[in-house]
DNA sequence: CTATTTTTGTACCGATTGGTACAGTAATCC
DNA sequence: GGATTACTGTACCAATCGGTACAAAAATAG
């Protein structure tokens, strides 16, 4: 009866999701979002019900998203190393440089609302701890088949990789050059074990 | 011949400094700022001239009084351990309870504005450099000295203590308990050589 | 007192905000 | 065809935004 299918839903909400990551969620107008999505103010209502609603869809999938990239090598022989060298590489270095100064949408909005809305910012705040938590599973695992060696417990070092991992996406939104950017990672990853990286990594822009 | 002197001008930016710091830029209205610092919508345009101008004066003593801090004990016979722990207790450990939660008003600016408004963002990445320089300077007097050892150069010691001090402001952004904050940061800071933080250290709130 | 200047207190401005309402159109099923 | 539904497009809403204008009051100096 109806007319068929809705517009792409999906695509739509990605592309929401990049205007909050460069602009952040109250600099992000409605007006601005209706034209990136490339619908109507009457769609979007209907379809996304409002533009908290639709933020909150966009922290849910940028979260489901990076987790998945803390998890996904869990075969048996991947070392830790690779894992946390992958993880970076993605995110951070093999990234188009409009991508890199956009730092990462967690945490950009645990900090713009933290006092603004805590029920937001503490869903940015729960995502990023599935980002830990793969974090720690991944060394837990790595340690117990002998694959990784270290004073540090698996949370502990968790931790401190998440640190470190909040420190580069400040560094990232600040306009400090990928190299060295680069080679402070690699320097701080070092100390905890997980050295791997190298400077002379290929720069693969996406 | 005219009247007097003005209000407390001084007293006024530091309030307006505050408020920044807890809501970001954005979220501060006009209304709020006349609010807190006590004054009229007459008074403020004719001492501030601007919203804007005034958030960068608020920058400008932010940096300022944060790179003191990080500055302060260069006499010959403090260890860069010390400097590093006083840097933090007083920026971190030793603060009330809502002020740890508004993090660093620098990094909140800079993931705020920096694709809103360049200028700003630039600033606050200036005022945040000052501080990763004091830091630098100081391990390079230690190590000169023979008061500090590592691997590390003193840039790349500052540059990762920088990534750390970024780190742990997310960190406190969010509301982790004060103690994992701290015990984190201790298991870092003891990787580059610059362990001295315990954890039965005294939380005085100011 | 008068002159000068900085306050206070309102009133107002155009622009923009997020959100609602609704008429018209197009695409499907029966 | 008619019924139903999802779209486009526009008009509109009250509220808030940062900023300006201006009259009245208050505090100094002479």
């Amino acid at each position: 009866m109806p007319r068929p299918l809705e517009f792409d839903r999906d695509r739509a909400v990605v592309r929401a999701m990049k205007l909050f990551w460069s602009q952040g969620y109250k600099a992000t107008s409605l007006a601005a979002l209706l034209d990136t999505m490339g619908i109507q103010r009457s769609s979007f209502y209907a379809s996304f019900g409002d533009k908290r609603s639709l933020f909150i869809e966009c922290l849910k999938l940028f979260g489901q998203r990076t987790a998945d990239l803390a998890i996904q090598p869990v075969d048996a022989d991947t070392r830790p190393e690779q894992l946390i060298h992958t993880f970076f590489a993605v995110t951070l270095m093999n990234v188009p440089e409009d991508r890199l100064h956009n730092g990462c949408l967690l945490v950009n909005s645990i900090l713009e609302l933290a006092d603004t809305d805590d029920e937001l910012s503490k869903l940015a705040t729960q995502m990023l701890g599935y980002v830990e938590q793969a974090f720690e599973q991944a060394l837990q695992a790595a340690r117990q088949e002998g694959r990784w060696h270290s004073d540090l417990s698996p949370r502990q070092a968790a931790q401190i990789l998440m640190l470190i991992n909040q420190g580069v996406r400040v560094q990232s939104r600040k306009r400090t050059p990928r190299e060295e950017i680069w080679s402070t990672l690699a320097d701080a990853l070092a100390l905890i074990g997980l050295g791997y990286l190298t400077t002379q990594e290929t720069h693969t822009h996406g």
